[in-house]
DNA sequence: GATGGAACAGTTGTG
DNA sequence: CTGTTCCATC
């Protein structure tokens, strides 16, 4: 779906002038089954099929077939995707078909997004079970701040946070409203005394968030199907508008959703004498074999039993795959059968053959990363782009060392999902600001806010007002008004408080009449909150905080963006959308990038290359799924899915040690970890179908060395790879050492095809240290356009000190940030590990610039150098570009020439 | 009330 | 390893 469908390749760019005009060309290129599925009539129908087999194609053409074959309006289709961009990519769809006009009146969209607008509409007419009323300006409140929320009323009601821990309550409070529960609603289930505690918490929760006019994610879809349930009026309103609602990865619904949707499709009260399904529709497709989403406690039975909750359903069942070659479809089938539950289903393979899937078993983590590198450099020289690939992988945790790998051989990518934009604090900060302007009632933001920048006002000071604020029944903002007759606060306390609350009330008033992007421009100059990060970043104490100016530059981007763009371009609808957006990392037009991604994001995607990273046991399936026979079978289905997301080639990747969390599971010294396990997930393909290593069988087990020093090891490994009887092992690691990421030894990676890549310049079996063991990193690496014979980094990544600059990504977004602000920005470079550069430090060639200095670089033009950061030797240049912005650059990487 | 450092805790996936 | 919380000190 990433791709050009056949669909958009047909139409091309014609967006008002639809190019189908008749029900043949609809249906073009469709099997009869799908065409049945697109020309259904009407009444509930339910579509079940495998992956691959035109879902999405035939939902999205469904859509354009009722309004333009079936002559309904647009504004009575409803349908349900399962991300945001999924939602997107189903509306440039229709719009190529049916034009912009007619394709924007239509509703589509997560449940989340689509209720959290409909909400806006009618929540004033609602009042929750348990008393509460909420106002149109409600905010949403994410994990964090539903989080800190529960802290607060958990020692509110003088609970043991030991007992009863604050995570883990807002994770049972979800999960019931995942089931449909209000908290009224479980009082009165509640019977033991842990239960009863939890209904307490429950409620005083609901009644927190409800004083601060918010509502969490949970909320959004619950309330939303109470307002239905108790206000027929409403409940009506929708009922006949939609009268055509789509729900597609329809297994991965939960209860509390179904329960939405039965709501919208069915009527307040039966007509008597007319068939409710008179022009109505109800369409729902999904494959109970990708179920992967129990943890949010979606239930594939639902799908099962949709038959029975909507009586004449029609079914219709998909059984050819047009994405992905014969082999892939068979290593995906033979490892879901090893499923018991589960419907057998047919799934005919439309394509050739294909390649066998290259399975590869790295040393470790990096060398895994090293691998898939390699690949990538073979693949896009062969003609494939990068956004022909992804990486997958089971936790993000997994994508630091690919990225790290990545960055230091200049290939771009773009990471969906992990550490969000949105949730980074700076941006968190600023979003605070709008939210508590937006909603004064807002205490979560109001406390987040308050002493951003330092304003002096620390927490006694926060407490009192927090408190009177609950006494009066007013808003914190009214209490900083009302500062000065609060006991205990001081007059110069009392004065900075009711200066903020003016301040607030002033934007408030404001944030009325002017648009976003000025309004954040107005309250970051006289917050000064830009000007304090860059004081903060010129006195070097928060060396990310360079990276944080260029994230609130983005966020304001992000909003004049939103302005251009939006339908109504207000404050409502930006925070709204922000709030409920996951990834602002979608990829970029023009610009070609390998994408990152878990396994769960993947879903629904497909992508020419797959690279299937991490089978290990205990991390694909994790460790978390060992022991529950039903957890690992849906660990089993995300394997499915990741499998079946491969058109062409597919590549299983594994590690035989792994750092997590910095030292091994069960780790013995320093950098000493355990030996993996192949994933069982392996065992379970068909062994003619994979090429390059396959694992052996169950209960033999890994030889294991447990050695305190590590070379020695290594060097037992070099000449013991005693497995893989029978198959193709022909991984040589011949002199090797195992010393994590030394690449020297002259192995070859070849796999089963011997491919002349060459990691090892011949290198030097045992080295004494990281740093000086012997240049094994060949500058052969840098094939992408960089041969400078600079040192990559000696032994190891960890003595690596340079940064890549040949990352850095084009796009006017890329927050340039500081290494160690890789965590918090995927496409940032990696982090400096110093521990040996002394002995190290490369020979280095290039003009040393200092602050004030012009200079042009060939991709971003002439630009001044604003800041040089790090030590000699190690420094980075912070660039104002006259057109590309302010960049960090590495001169080691990056060309730049003095001019004057 | 701010600050820096020590101690501690987390370790699956997302809207 | 990394982010958060707690505590002593200014
Ligand atoms: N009749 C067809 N002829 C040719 N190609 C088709 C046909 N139907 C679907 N395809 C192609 O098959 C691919 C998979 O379709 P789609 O993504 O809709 O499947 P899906 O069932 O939703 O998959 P998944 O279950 O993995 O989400 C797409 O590239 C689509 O263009």
């Amino acid at each position: 779906m990433v791709l050009g469908s056949e669909l958009e390749m047909q139409t091309g760019s014609t967006p008002e002038q639809s190019e189908y005009r008749s029900d043949s060309e609809l249906l073009k290129n469709l099997n009869p089954q799908q065409a049945e599925a697109v020309t259904a009539g009407w009444g509930p129908c339910l579509v079940i099929a495998g992956a691959g087999s035109g879902k999405t194609t035939v939902l999205t053409r469904r859509i354009a077939y009722l309004i333009s074959e079936m002559n309904q309006e647009a504004e009575t289709i409803l349908a349900v995707t399962f991300t945001n961009k999924a939602a997107q990519e189903m509306k440039n769809r229709i719009e190529k078909i049916v034009g912009w006009q007619t394709a924007r009146k239509t509703v589509i969209g997560t449940f989340h997004s689509i209720c959290a607008r409909l909400l806006r509409y009618d929540i004033e007419e609602y009042t929750t079970p348990e008393g509460h009323k909420l106002k149109s300006n409600f905010v949403i409140y994410d994990e964090t701040d539903s989080l800190s929320l529960m802290k607060g009323v958990i020692s509110r009601l003088n609970l043991d946070e030991k007992v009863f821990v604050p995570r883990e309550m807002r994770y049972a409070i979800s999960a019931l409203k995942n089931d449909g529960f209000t908290a009224q609603l479980y009082a009165q289930e509640a019977k033991s005394y842990r239960e009863s505690r939890l209904s307490e918490i429950f409620l005083a929760y609901q009644a927190d968030l409800a004083r601060n006019n918010a509502m969490d994610f949970d909320d959004l879809i619950l309330t939303f199907t109470q307002v239905l349930k108790t206000c027929p009026g409403v409940r009506n309103r929708h009922h006949y508008r939609f009268r055509h609602i789509l729900v597609d990865e329809f297994q991965d619904t939960n209860r509390a959703q179904f329960d939405l949707i039965r709501m919208l499709a069915e009527p307040a009260e039966e007509v008597l004498g007319q068939d409710p399904w008179t022009e109505r529709t109800l369409m729902v497709v999904g494959d109970v074999d990708q179920s992967i989403y129990s943890w949010r406690k979606a239930d594939y039975k639902i799908m099962l039993s949709f038959q029975n909750d909507f009586k004449p359903a029609r079914l219709i069942k998909l059984e050819e795959n047009y994405r992905s070659t014969a082999t892939i479809l068979d290593v995906a089938n033979s490892i879901i059968s090893n499923n018991s539950e589960r419907i057998d289903k047919v799934l005919r393979c439309n394509r050739d053959k294909g390649g066998k899937v290259q399975c590869f078993e790295a040393q470790d983590e990096i060398d895994e990363a090293y691998y898939i590198v390699e690949e990538l450099k073979r693949l896009t020289a062969r003609g494939r782009t990068l956004k022909d690939c992804v990486l997958l992988y089971r936790t993000n945790a997994q994508s630091r060392a690919l990225e790290e790998v990545l960055v230091r051989n200049h290939i771009q990518y773009t990471i969906v999902g992990g550490t969000r934009f949105y949730e980074r604090q700076e941006i968190k900060d600023v979003l605070g600001y709008l939210k508590l302007i937006y909603n004064p009632a807002d205490g979560q933001s109001f406390n987040r806010v308050i002493n951003v920048p330092r304003r002096g006002l620390g927490k006694t000071t926060l407490d009192r007002v927090n408190q009177y604020a609950i006494e009066s029944g007013i808003s914190p903002i009214q209490a900083c008004l009302e500062a000065e007759t609060i006991r205990d606060i001081a007059g110069k306390t009392g004065k900075s408080l009711k200066e903020f609350g003016e301040m607030v009330n002033r934007w408030h008033m404001l944030s009325k009449s002017i648009p976003v992007s000025q309004l954040l421009d107005t309250l970051l100059k006289e917050t000064k909150y830009i000007d304090k990060l860059q004081e903060d970043a010129n006195s070097s104490k928060d060396e990310l905080a360079l990276g944080r100016i260029e994230n609130v530059r983005e966020l304001i981007a992000v909003a004049q963006e939103f302005e251009k763009s939006a339908d109504e371009p207000d404050l409502d609808s930006f925070l709204t959308r922000i709030s409920l957006v996951s990834d602002l990392d979608a990829v970029r037009e023009g610009e070609d990038s390998v994408t990152l991604m878990t396994l769960h994001a993947a879903k629904g995607l497909e992508f020419p290359v797959v690279f299937l990273s991490g089978l290990e046991e205990g991390l694909f399936p994790h460790m978390r799924s060992l022991d529950s026979e039903t957890a690992m079978e849906e660990e089993r289905r995300l394997m499915y899915v990741g499998v079946t997301r491969a058109e062409d080639s597919l590549y299983l990747t594994l590690a035989r040690k792994r750092m997590i969390l910095g030292r091994g599971p069960a780790g013995g010294s320093g950098f000493t970890s355990n030996y993996t396990v192949p994933s069982r997930f392996l065992r379970e393909i068909t062994p003619g179908l994979l090429a390059g290593y396959y694992p052996p069988p169950a209960g033999e087990r890994r030889q294991e060395i447990e050695q305190d020093d590590p070379f020695v090891q290594g060097g037992g490994w070099g000449q013991a790879p005693s497995r893989g009887g029978g198959y193709q092992n022909n991984n040589n690691y011949g002199g090797g050492n195992s010393r994590p990421n030394n690449y020297g030894g002259g192995g070859n990676y070849g796999g089963g095809n011997s491919r002349p890549t060459n990691y090892g310049s011949g290198g030097n079996s045992r080295p004494t240290n990281y740093g000086s063991s012997g240049n094994s990193r060949p500058t052969n690496y840098t094939s992408s356009g960089n041969s400078r014979p600079t040192n990559y980094g000696g032994g190891g990544y960890g003595s690596n000190n340079s940064y890549g600059g040949g990352a850095q990504r084009s796009g006017s977004s890329q927050p340039p940030a500081k290494p160690r602000a890789m965590r918090m920005d995927p496409n940032a470079q990696p982090p400096a590990k110093t521990q040996h550069s002394k002995e190290n430090s490369a020979p280095v060639s290039f003009e040393r610039l200092a602050v004030g200095d012009k200079v042009q670089h060939a991709k971003f033009g002439i630009g001044t150098v604003v800041q040089v950061i790090g030590d000699q030797d190690k420094e980075l240049y912070n660039v104002e570009f006259d057109e590309a912005g302010r960049r960090l650059l590495d001169p080691r990487f990056a060309k730049l020439i003095k001019t004057t």
